[in-house]
DNA sequence: AACGTATGTGAATCCGGATTCACATGGGAG
DNA sequence: CTCCCATGTGAATCCGGATTCACATACGTT
C-alpha cells in the first residue's frame, strides 16, 4: 500500500529539470524547455508543482544533498580532524571537477529567491560540516575555508577545466590551503 | 565662468544609482526608482546611457576601483609580503564592514551579464593583487584567500554586523587565517 | 529672427517567460 | 452505465520592468 508513490510524470519532470540544469544552468531551464523534454505540455508543471520555483527548490535539494552525503561520506574514513577535513574536501572537489555545471549551478550562478534561500541552507551546512570535522573550529574559519575551496575551485577566476594532471595539481594544492588554514 | 552648477544630469543619474544600491541593491534599482531619484524623467537615462545595465557597469566599475584603490594603497605602506597582505585585507574588510550592503552588491548579489562580467573582471583584479602582495604566490592559491576572506566576511552563511568588538575579532580571525593560508 | 542641436519628458509599447484555464481523456467507484 | 476526479493539454493571458518616440524646451549660431 503505497501512499503518495510520486507520478512517474512528476520525476521525469525532476529529472528534465536536472538535466537541462547540467546541461545550460538555470537560463536554460525554461518552463517550456523543461517540459517539452520531459514530454509533457506546459499546463502538467502545474499539476505537480505549484509553480518553477518550486520545482527548482526540489532538484536543488536533491542535488546538493548528494554533494554533502558524499562528504560525509568520504570524511568518515579518516579519524584526526585535518585528515577528515582534507578527505571530505577531496571529494567535494572531484566531484565539483566531473560535474563544473552543476558545481557551478549549485554553489554560484544566479537564480531566484526561493533557490538563493536554499542555497543559503547548503553553504551553512557546508560550514558547519567543517566546523564539526574540525572538532568546534570557529564558524568565521569554517566558512573562510569553505569561501576559499569553493572560490578555487569554480569561483569565476578559477581557470577552465584543466588536464588531468593539472587537475591532480589543483586539488592537492586546494588540499593543502585548507590544511594550512585549519591548522591552529 | 560657471559657478557650482549643479550635477550635470549624467552625474546625478550615476549618484542615484549608486545610492539606490546601497540601500536595495540592484532589485531596489529600477529605471523608474534611478530616474524619480535623479530628478529627471525615464527617458532621460538613455540620453546618457544606451541602457541600463550600462549605466550599471559604470557605477560597479567605480565602486569596485574604489575598493581595490583603498587595498593597495593600504598595501603600499608595508614591505614584507605577508604584512602587506594582511594590511590590505584590513582595509577591504572595514569598508565591507562599514558598507555591508555596497559590498555585497559587488562581491555577490545577482545581476545581469554585463554587470557580471565586470565583476569577474574584478575578481580577477583581487587575485591578482594577492599574488602581487605574496610576490608570485600561485594563482589559485590567491583565489582561496580571496574567497575565504569573502566568504567570512560578506558571504551568505556570514554572520549579520557585529558590535565593535566582535567585529575587530573578526578582522582579526580573518587576517589571521590569511596570513596562515599564506605561509608556505 | 530663424534654425539646428542637445537634452528632457513620460505615456505607450514591447518583450520574454511564467501562469492560467476551458477543454479533453481514462479509469475507478457506485 | 454513469459520474467523478486526477491528470494532461497548449493557446491565451498576464506581468513587471526596460525601452522607445513624438513632442517640448533651451540655447548657441548665423
Amino acid at each position: 500500500m503505497t501512499v503518495a508513490a510520486p507520478a512517474p510524470t512528476r520525476q521525469r519532470l525532476l529529472d528534465a529539470t536536472g538535466e537541462l540544469l547540467a546541461e545550460g544552468g538555470y537560463a536554460a531551464a525554461t518552463v517550456a524547455a523543461l517540459t517539452s523534454r520531459a514530454g509533457v505540455a506546459t499546463g502538467t508543471l502545474y499539476r505537480h508543482f505549484s509553480s518553477k520555483e518550486e520545482l527548482f527548490v526540489e532538484v536543488f535539494r536533491n542535488l546538493s544533498g548528494r554533494e554533502l552525503a558524499a562528504m560525509v561520506d568520504a570524511a568518515a574514513g579518516e579519524s584526526a580532524p585535518l585528515d577528515r577535513l582534507e578527505a571530505a574536501i577531496d571529494a567535494f572537489a572531484r566531484r565539483a571537477l566531473a560535474e563544473p555545471r552543476v558545481a557551478w549551478a549549485l554553489l554560484a550562478e544566479p537564480v531566484d529567491a526561493l533557490v538563493d534561500a536554499e542555497r543559503l541552507e547548503y553553504r551553512r551546512r557546508y560550514r558547519d560540516l567543517v566546523v564539526d570535522l574540525l572538532e568546534d573550529a570557529s564558524p568565521a574559519l569554517a566558512a573562510a575555508i569553505v569561501g576559499g575551496v569553493g572560490e578555487a575551485l569554480v569561483g569565476p577566476t578559477s581557470q577552465p577545466p584543466t588536464s588531468p594532471q593539472e587537475r591532480s595539481a589543483l586539488i592537492a594544492e586546494i588540499k593543502a590551503f585548507a590544511r594550512r588554514a585549519a591548522t591552529p
